[in-house]
DNA sequence: CGGCATCCGGGACGATACTG
DNA sequence: CAGTATCGTCCCGGATGCCG
């Protein structure tokens, strides 16, 4: 399945979910809304995903350092599929 | 993500597309449809997704032995998803 | 035909410490 | 604040062989 290359990963779809959520999110931001992901994955997995085209980072140089992440227009695009996902999660657990 | 626990897994997604194309599939059918996929995941894969109530496993009691798998209702809830993520796929393909 | 048992290697993932 | 570096563990997944 292609879609796996993309947003294969434990954590992808988490954070991508939650972009799409708030349009726009630091990385200390991220780390408090994803539950249990540690520094290094949340790092990881965002070099990944602007490697692949998804998200887009934008640096700013200021002291202290801010970062910014948010969905590429390619990011974007996989919007339906994210909140295919996300719904069907809400009806299994209420179906429990 | 509560749908990663379900479709999580390297072949998961892949098993359940080919499922719900075809209605119902034999075991070694299932081998032909997935590319590159091993009996022991095949077997592994099949047996959680009916654990989790995704798929419904037949068996005949024939000689040869004959089993067959096909969505549950449960499973065809994921329709939805399936479609938005194998759509997202061919898109991406053709962008390149 | 449709599996299960076993062994094994690599990579995913986590915890901790350190840095610009 | 936003990471990198390092180390250790776990288990996913592949290869092979056997069984009803």
């Amino acid at each position: 399945m292609t879609s796996l290359a993309v947003i294969g990963g434990k954590w992808k779809p988490a954070i991508l979910y939650f972009l799409q959520q708030h349009g726009v999110l630091r990385f200390g931001e991220l780390r408090k809304v994803v539950p249990g992901i540690t520094q290094k994955m949340l790092s990881q997995q965002l070099k990944e995903l602007e490697t692949d085209g998804i998200i887009v980072r934008r640096v700013y140089a200021e002291i202290p350092p801010r970062v910014e992440y948010r969905l590429s227009t390619l990011g974007e695009s996989l919007r339906p599929m994210l909140d295919a996902m996300a719904s069907w999660g809400m009806d299994y657990l209420r179906r429990g």
